[in-house]
DNA sequence: GTACATCCTGTAGCCACTACAGAATCAACC
DNA sequence: GGTTGATTCTGTAGTGGCTACAGGATGTAC
């Protein structure tokens, strides 16, 4: 068994975040020692990591709420997993495809800026009056 | 002259938000009708588009408060405009690449789906035991 | 006059953390 | 046994950028 500090080495989650998604019930309450701190075992480990993994990857607390609770019945049929990866892949397309866009905004404001005075500077020109609105008089 | 409402529908930024603007200082304190009813005029929709449109394309307040205040001086370089276009051209490119990560990660898993029992799900085993990771035993 | 839209202030909630304060406990060393 | 410093505890409040009420006051159209 480790205390808390350890298993945030181990899976890399902060001691606050570990102690935050037990006050949310994704992770269980672990047991305690006499003086009231919390021990881990390799579960809590496994478990922890998961949900580190998924964060990272961009699942919603949510998602992984929903995942963890399938994994408590293996034989349970795997769709809805797949289901939810597969709606965050389709998220993360479409962040994709926004920044994309963006970037390429970005990119040709910055280009059309030679570096002037403020009064005339195409930057500040182009988000005041983004292209494709008819802000008129 | 126009009122909260209308100043909302020309730049597409909702009420509760132009009030929260306001509480921030991001915009000025309008005046007001004789019943307290705020007064905006064509400035203000230029400023709030600016905002509006500087927000879509991912700036975040402060980012946004800097160029505003850069406005103010139309005869100061916009060098620092440039530089904080470039910053966010900069975060938006990692966010991209950092996406795309994402995206070859998650397709990998659900290809490697079967589809089958949560106990032998792929995309599970994947994020509890991530690769390049010394899980051990 | 009355119905409905719009506006006001103030506060609380959202997500996923993060950062304290102030106290208790633990491990290591002398 | 004493002292230092690391670790942990609880509880609360803050972050960013909104969004959503409640409960009341005006404004507008018929």
């Amino acid at each position: 068994m480790i205390t808390i500090g350890a298993l945030s080495k181990h899976t890399g989650v902060n001691i606050e975040t570990i102690r935050y998604y037990e006050r949310i019930r994704l992770i269980p309450p672990p047991p305690r020692t006499d003086s009231g701190r919390r021990l881990y075992g390799a579960e809590d480990v496994r478990r922890l990591t998961f949900i580190r993994h998924a964060r990272d990857l961009g699942f919603d607390i949510a998602a992984i709420k929903t995942m963890l609770a399938l994994q408590e019945v293996p034989e349970a049929s795997c769709e809805q997993v797949s289901r939810i990866a597969s709606d965050q892949l389709e998220a993360v397309e479409s962040r994709i495809r926004r920044l994309l866009g963006l970037r390429t905004e970005l990119t040709r404001m910055i280009n059309e800026c030679d570096n002037g005075k403020v009064a005339t500077c195409r930057i500040i020109e182009v988000l005041a009056d983004p292209p494709g609105q008819a802000t008129s008089q």
